[in-house]
DNA sequence: ACCTAACTGAGACTCGGTATCAACGCAAAC
DNA sequence: GTTTGCGTTGATACCGAGTCTCAGTTAGGT
Protein backbone atom coordinates (compact mmCIF):
# COMPACT_ATOMS: atom_id res chain seq x y z
CA UNK A 1 0.00 0.00 0.00
CA UNK A 2 1.49 3.28 -0.95
CA UNK A 3 1.59 6.33 1.03
CA UNK A 4 -0.99 8.27 -1.06
CA UNK A 5 -3.06 5.39 -0.67
CA UNK A 6 -2.21 5.53 3.27
CA UNK A 7 -3.26 8.71 3.30
CA UNK A 8 -6.03 8.65 1.40
CA UNK A 9 -7.77 6.26 3.81
CA UNK A 10 -6.88 8.48 6.83
CA UNK A 11 -9.10 10.61 4.81
CA UNK A 12 -12.00 8.45 4.65
CA UNK A 13 -11.32 7.16 8.49
CA UNK A 14 -12.47 10.72 9.55
CA UNK A 15 -15.31 11.12 6.80
CA UNK A 16 -13.51 12.84 4.55
CA UNK A 17 -14.48 12.27 0.57
CA UNK A 18 -11.90 11.05 -1.62
CA UNK A 19 -11.87 13.43 -4.41
CA UNK A 20 -9.36 13.38 -7.68
CA UNK A 21 -8.46 17.14 -5.99
CA UNK A 22 -7.25 15.81 -3.51
CA UNK A 23 -5.00 12.99 -4.48
CA UNK A 24 -3.76 15.06 -6.48
CA UNK A 25 -2.68 17.65 -3.66
CA UNK A 26 -1.94 14.83 -1.55
CA UNK A 27 0.68 13.10 -4.53
CA UNK A 28 2.30 16.39 -5.07
CA UNK A 29 2.41 16.91 -1.22
CA UNK A 30 4.65 13.56 -0.67
CA UNK A 31 6.47 13.61 -3.33
CA UNK A 32 8.64 16.66 -1.93
CA UNK A 33 11.67 15.50 -0.82
CA UNK A 34 12.14 18.02 1.69
CA UNK A 35 10.34 21.34 2.68
CA UNK A 36 8.02 23.28 0.63
CA UNK A 37 5.78 26.39 0.43
CA UNK A 38 1.62 26.16 -0.55
CA UNK A 39 3.26 27.97 -3.80
CA UNK A 40 5.40 24.71 -4.47
CA UNK A 41 2.14 22.50 -4.42
CA UNK A 42 0.00 24.89 -6.27
CA UNK A 43 2.81 25.01 -8.90
CA UNK A 44 2.42 21.17 -9.22
CA UNK A 45 -1.15 20.73 -9.39
CA UNK A 46 -2.45 23.38 -12.09
CA UNK A 47 -5.30 21.67 -12.48
CA UNK A 48 -6.66 22.05 -9.28
CA UNK A 49 -8.05 25.37 -7.76
CA UNK A 50 -5.96 27.58 -5.79
CA UNK A 51 -8.98 27.67 -2.59
CA UNK A 52 -8.52 23.93 -2.93
CA UNK A 53 -5.12 23.02 -2.11
CA UNK A 54 -5.35 25.69 0.34
CA UNK A 55 -8.15 23.56 2.12
CA UNK A 56 -6.51 20.16 1.24
CA UNK A 57 -3.12 21.48 2.91
CA UNK A 58 -5.18 22.65 5.79
CA UNK A 59 -6.67 19.25 6.02
CA UNK A 60 -3.48 17.62 5.86
CA UNK A 61 -2.17 19.31 8.23
CA UNK A 62 -5.04 18.69 10.87
CA UNK A 63 -4.87 14.31 10.08
CA UNK A 64 -0.77 15.51 10.67
CA UNK A 65 0.33 14.35 7.29
CA UNK A 66 2.45 17.62 7.16
CA UNK A 67 3.42 19.59 10.06
CA UNK A 68 4.36 23.59 9.70
CA UNK A 69 7.56 24.75 9.78
CA UNK A 70 7.62 28.56 10.55
CA UNK A 71 10.55 30.32 9.01
CA UNK A 72 12.85 33.29 10.38
CA UNK A 73 11.38 35.58 8.14
CA UNK A 74 7.68 34.22 9.05
CA UNK A 75 7.19 32.43 6.09
CA UNK A 76 5.34 29.63 6.72
CA UNK A 77 6.25 26.11 5.00
CA UNK A 78 5.46 22.58 5.28
CA UNK A 79 6.69 19.28 5.39
CA UNK A 80 5.79 15.68 5.44
CA UNK A 81 5.31 14.70 9.10
CA UNK A 82 7.05 11.27 10.10
CA UNK A 83 5.66 11.30 14.03
CA UNK A 84 3.74 13.07 16.27
CA UNK A 85 4.64 16.66 18.00
CA UNK A 86 7.95 17.63 17.60
CA UNK A 87 9.89 20.81 16.53
CA UNK A 88 12.21 21.99 13.59
CA UNK A 89 15.85 23.35 13.34
CA UNK A 90 16.16 25.03 10.30
CA UNK A 91 19.63 26.13 8.62
CA UNK A 92 19.92 29.84 7.60
CA UNK A 93 22.07 29.04 4.97
CA UNK A 94 20.66 26.04 2.67
CA UNK A 95 17.31 25.84 3.80
CA UNK A 96 17.57 22.43 5.40
CA UNK A 97 15.35 21.23 7.63
CA UNK A 98 15.59 18.75 10.81
CA UNK A 99 13.43 17.80 13.43
CA UNK A 100 13.97 17.34 16.67
CA UNK A 101 12.08 15.01 19.20
CA UNK A 102 15.25 14.60 22.57
CA UNK A 103 15.51 17.62 23.58
CA UNK A 104 13.15 17.72 26.56
CA UNK A 105 10.88 20.32 25.56
CA UNK A 106 8.49 18.91 28.42
CA UNK A 107 10.52 19.70 30.98
CA UNK A 108 10.89 23.74 29.99
CA UNK A 109 7.19 24.08 29.59
CA UNK A 110 6.65 22.62 33.32
CA UNK A 111 8.94 24.88 34.15
CA UNK A 112 7.92 27.64 32.33
CA UNK A 113 3.83 26.88 33.75
CA UNK A 114 5.21 27.16 37.41
CA UNK A 115 7.03 30.36 36.73
CA UNK A 116 4.20 32.07 34.94
CA UNK A 117 1.19 30.64 36.70
CA UNK A 118 -0.29 30.07 33.03
CA UNK A 119 -1.78 26.52 32.54
CA UNK A 120 0.41 25.75 29.48
CA UNK A 121 -1.36 24.24 26.94
CA UNK A 122 0.38 24.52 23.31
CA UNK A 123 3.62 25.74 22.30
CA UNK A 124 5.51 26.97 19.56
CA UNK A 125 8.98 26.31 18.86
CA UNK A 126 11.39 26.57 16.19
CA UNK A 127 15.66 26.89 16.20
CA UNK A 128 17.61 29.04 13.33
CA UNK A 129 21.21 28.07 13.00
CA UNK A 130 23.47 26.40 10.58
CA UNK A 131 23.73 22.89 10.00
CA UNK A 132 26.72 20.87 10.13
CA UNK A 133 27.39 20.30 6.49
CA UNK A 134 27.29 24.05 5.65
CA UNK A 135 29.41 25.16 8.46
CA UNK A 136 31.99 22.26 6.82
CA UNK A 137 32.09 24.07 3.82
CA UNK A 138 33.52 27.24 5.31
CA UNK A 139 36.97 28.04 6.71
CA UNK A 140 36.54 28.19 10.54
CA UNK A 141 37.25 32.36 10.85
CA UNK A 142 37.03 32.16 14.52
CA UNK A 143 40.25 31.05 14.48
CA UNK A 144 42.82 33.34 12.72
CA UNK A 145 44.76 31.20 10.13
CA UNK A 146 44.38 28.24 11.90
CA UNK A 147 46.99 26.10 9.67
CA UNK A 148 49.12 29.56 8.16
CA UNK B 1 13.24 62.46 30.95
CA UNK B 2 10.11 60.58 29.36
CA UNK B 3 9.95 57.21 27.83
CA UNK B 4 9.64 58.93 24.58
CA UNK B 5 12.72 61.15 25.49
CA UNK B 6 14.48 58.32 25.99
CA UNK B 7 13.54 56.09 22.67
CA UNK B 8 14.15 59.49 20.75
CA UNK B 9 17.78 59.32 22.17
CA UNK B 10 18.13 55.94 20.90
CA UNK B 11 17.57 56.73 17.85
CA UNK B 12 19.84 59.83 17.96
CA UNK B 13 22.75 57.41 18.90
CA UNK B 14 22.27 55.26 15.91
CA UNK B 15 22.05 57.83 13.84
CA UNK B 16 18.44 57.96 12.39
CA UNK B 17 16.52 61.47 12.00
CA UNK B 18 14.17 62.27 14.63
CA UNK B 19 11.09 63.68 13.01
CA UNK B 20 7.40 64.15 14.07
CA UNK B 21 6.48 61.10 12.19
CA UNK B 22 8.26 59.00 14.17
CA UNK B 23 7.55 60.96 17.48
CA UNK B 24 4.16 60.26 16.81
CA UNK B 25 4.33 56.27 16.30
CA UNK B 26 6.62 56.14 19.46
CA UNK B 27 4.16 57.93 21.56
CA UNK B 28 1.06 55.80 20.54
CA UNK B 29 3.53 52.89 20.73
CA UNK B 30 4.80 53.68 24.53
CA UNK B 31 1.09 54.61 25.47
CA UNK B 32 -0.06 51.10 24.82
CA UNK B 33 -0.77 49.32 28.21
CA UNK B 34 -0.21 45.81 26.84
CA UNK B 35 0.39 44.04 23.24
CA UNK B 36 -1.03 45.74 20.47
CA UNK B 37 -0.79 45.55 16.59
CA UNK B 38 0.39 47.40 13.92
CA UNK B 39 -2.94 48.18 13.34
CA UNK B 40 -3.64 49.57 16.68
CA UNK B 41 -0.80 51.82 15.77
CA UNK B 42 -2.06 53.13 13.06
CA UNK B 43 -5.51 54.34 13.80
CA UNK B 44 -4.04 56.00 16.78
CA UNK B 45 -1.64 57.93 14.65
CA UNK B 46 -4.14 58.83 11.80
CA UNK B 47 -1.49 61.72 10.15
CA UNK B 48 1.39 59.54 9.86
CA UNK B 49 1.29 57.54 6.76
CA UNK B 50 0.58 53.70 6.82
CA UNK B 51 4.16 52.76 4.85
CA UNK B 52 5.68 55.27 7.62
CA UNK B 53 3.84 53.59 10.48
CA UNK B 54 5.49 49.75 9.27
CA UNK B 55 8.82 50.95 8.86
CA UNK B 56 8.69 52.91 12.42
CA UNK B 57 7.83 49.35 14.11
CA UNK B 58 10.11 47.75 12.48
CA UNK B 59 13.02 50.09 13.11
CA UNK B 60 11.55 50.01 17.22
CA UNK B 61 11.85 46.44 16.95
CA UNK B 62 15.71 46.66 15.73
CA UNK B 63 16.18 49.15 18.75
CA UNK B 64 14.40 46.18 21.01
CA UNK B 65 12.11 49.34 22.10
CA UNK B 66 9.03 46.86 21.41
CA UNK B 67 9.54 43.04 20.85
CA UNK B 68 7.08 40.77 18.64
CA UNK B 69 4.74 38.32 20.00
CA UNK B 70 3.32 35.52 17.69
CA UNK B 71 0.08 34.72 17.98
CA UNK B 72 -1.13 31.20 17.59
CA UNK B 73 -3.62 31.89 14.98
CA UNK B 74 -0.15 33.48 13.13
CA UNK B 75 -0.90 37.03 13.83
CA UNK B 76 1.87 39.25 15.14
CA UNK B 77 1.50 41.27 18.33
CA UNK B 78 3.93 44.19 19.68
CA UNK B 79 4.77 44.92 23.35
CA UNK B 80 7.14 47.37 24.51
CA UNK B 81 10.09 45.56 25.71
CA UNK B 82 11.31 45.91 29.14
CA UNK B 83 14.54 43.31 29.16
CA UNK B 84 16.74 41.68 26.48
CA UNK B 85 15.85 38.45 24.85
CA UNK B 86 12.83 36.74 26.28
CA UNK B 87 9.93 35.18 25.43
CA UNK B 88 6.16 35.28 26.36
CA UNK B 89 2.93 33.46 27.26
CA UNK B 90 -0.33 34.10 25.63
CA UNK B 91 -3.28 33.65 27.62
CA UNK B 92 -5.53 31.92 24.61
CA UNK B 93 -8.79 33.39 26.99
CA UNK B 94 -8.09 36.88 27.92
CA UNK B 95 -5.41 37.19 25.27
CA UNK B 96 -3.15 38.36 28.51
CA UNK B 97 0.86 38.11 27.53
CA UNK B 98 3.36 37.47 29.96
CA UNK B 99 7.25 38.05 29.44
CA UNK B 100 9.61 34.86 31.05
CA UNK B 101 13.29 34.97 31.27
CA UNK B 102 13.32 32.47 34.37
CA UNK B 103 13.17 29.18 32.59
CA UNK B 104 16.46 27.84 31.38
CA UNK B 105 16.04 28.05 27.46
CA UNK B 106 19.95 28.55 26.83
CA UNK B 107 19.87 24.80 28.00
CA UNK B 108 17.80 23.81 25.81
CA UNK B 109 19.07 25.40 22.61
CA UNK B 110 22.40 23.81 23.89
CA UNK B 111 21.06 20.27 24.18
CA UNK B 112 19.25 20.91 20.65
CA UNK B 113 22.72 21.60 19.34
CA UNK B 114 24.06 18.73 20.11
CA UNK B 115 21.08 16.54 18.96
CA UNK B 116 21.11 17.60 15.85
CA UNK B 117 24.26 19.33 15.24
CA UNK B 118 23.00 22.16 14.10
CA UNK B 119 24.81 25.50 15.28
CA UNK B 120 21.79 27.12 16.88
CA UNK B 121 21.87 31.14 16.41
CA UNK B 122 18.50 31.72 16.88
CA UNK B 123 14.77 30.74 18.05
CA UNK B 124 11.49 31.18 18.35
CA UNK B 125 9.35 30.24 21.80
CA UNK B 126 6.36 31.03 22.60
CA UNK B 127 3.63 29.11 24.98
CA UNK B 128 -0.24 29.25 24.77
CA UNK B 129 -2.23 28.54 27.61
CA UNK B 130 -4.62 29.81 30.22
CA UNK B 131 -3.49 32.76 32.75
CA UNK B 132 -4.29 32.26 36.63
CA UNK B 133 -7.14 34.49 36.43
CA UNK B 134 -8.84 32.78 33.46
CA UNK B 135 -8.94 29.89 35.74
CA UNK B 136 -10.08 30.84 38.60
CA UNK B 137 -12.47 31.92 36.84
CA UNK B 138 -13.88 29.02 35.79
CA UNK B 139 -15.49 26.21 37.88
CA UNK B 140 -12.65 23.22 37.65
CA UNK B 141 -14.15 20.92 35.45
CA UNK B 142 -12.00 18.22 36.26
CA UNK B 143 -12.77 17.56 39.65
CA UNK B 144 -16.98 16.45 39.62
CA UNK B 145 -18.74 18.76 42.22
CA UNK B 146 -15.79 19.88 44.47
CA UNK B 147 -17.90 21.30 47.09
CA UNK B 148 -21.33 20.30 46.51
C1' DA C 1 20.91 80.07 5.19
C1' DC C 2 22.16 76.13 2.56
C1' DC C 3 22.61 71.53 1.18
C1' DT C 4 21.71 66.82 0.83
C1' DA C 5 20.82 62.39 2.28
C1' DA C 6 17.28 60.63 5.06
C1' DC C 7 12.75 60.48 5.43
C1' DT C 8 7.72 60.80 4.17
C1' DG C 9 3.27 59.45 2.39
C1' DA C 10 -0.29 58.49 -1.27
C1' DG C 11 -1.26 54.90 -3.65
C1' DA C 12 -0.29 50.93 -6.41
C1' DC C 13 1.14 46.54 -5.74
C1' DT C 14 2.31 41.79 -3.87
C1' DC C 15 1.44 37.79 -1.33
C1' DG C 16 -0.86 34.41 1.46
C1' DG C 17 -5.07 33.18 2.53
C1' DT C 18 -10.46 33.34 2.87
C1' DA C 19 -15.49 34.02 1.39
C1' DT C 20 -18.94 33.30 -2.04
C1' DC C 21 -21.77 30.46 -4.49
C1' DA C 22 -23.43 27.93 -8.41
C1' DA C 23 -22.09 23.61 -10.27
C1' DC C 24 -20.38 19.12 -9.44
C1' DG C 25 -19.67 14.38 -7.98
C1' DC C 26 -18.82 10.94 -4.13
C1' DA C 27 -20.90 7.58 -1.67
C1' DA C 28 -24.76 5.92 0.76
C1' DA C 29 -29.57 4.57 0.47
C1' DC C 30 -32.84 2.59 -2.29
C1' DG D 1 -28.14 0.83 -11.37
C1' DT D 2 -30.44 5.05 -10.16
C1' DT D 3 -31.43 8.51 -7.13
C1' DT D 4 -30.33 11.75 -3.88
C1' DG D 5 -27.99 15.03 -0.82
C1' DC D 6 -24.52 17.05 1.05
C1' DG D 7 -19.54 17.51 1.02
C1' DT D 8 -16.64 19.42 -2.17
C1' DT D 9 -14.96 22.24 -5.99
C1' DG D 10 -13.08 26.22 -8.37
C1' DA D 11 -13.51 30.83 -10.60
C1' DT D 12 -13.36 34.91 -8.83
C1' DA D 13 -13.70 38.56 -5.75
C1' DC D 14 -12.08 39.84 -1.70
C1' DC D 15 -9.12 40.60 2.46
C1' DG D 16 -5.27 42.09 5.55
C1' DA D 17 -0.51 42.62 6.19
C1' DG D 18 3.21 44.43 4.45
C1' DT D 19 6.35 46.42 0.58
C1' DC D 20 7.62 49.45 -3.41
C1' DT D 21 7.78 53.68 -5.85
C1' DC D 22 8.80 58.15 -6.35
C1' DA D 23 8.10 62.93 -6.13
C1' DG D 24 8.17 66.07 -2.44
C1' DT D 25 9.78 67.33 2.31
C1' DT D 26 12.85 67.98 6.20
C1' DA D 27 16.38 67.16 9.80
C1' DG D 28 20.47 68.40 10.94
C1' DG D 29 25.41 69.15 9.75
C1' DT D 30 28.33 73.06 7.78
ZN1 LIG E 1 6.74 20.93 21.60
ZN1 LIG F 1 22.84 24.17 5.82
ZN1 LIG G 1 15.08 32.54 23.79
ZN1 LIG H 1 -6.42 34.93 30.78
Amino acid sequence: MSDVDLTVERLELRGHRVTASRRRVIEAVLARPSHFTVDDVLRETRAVGRATVFRTMKLLTDLNVVCRVLFEDGALHYRVSTRGHHHHVVCRECGRVEDFTTCDVSALVRDLSRATDYEIEGHWLEGYGRCSDCRAATVPASREAPGG
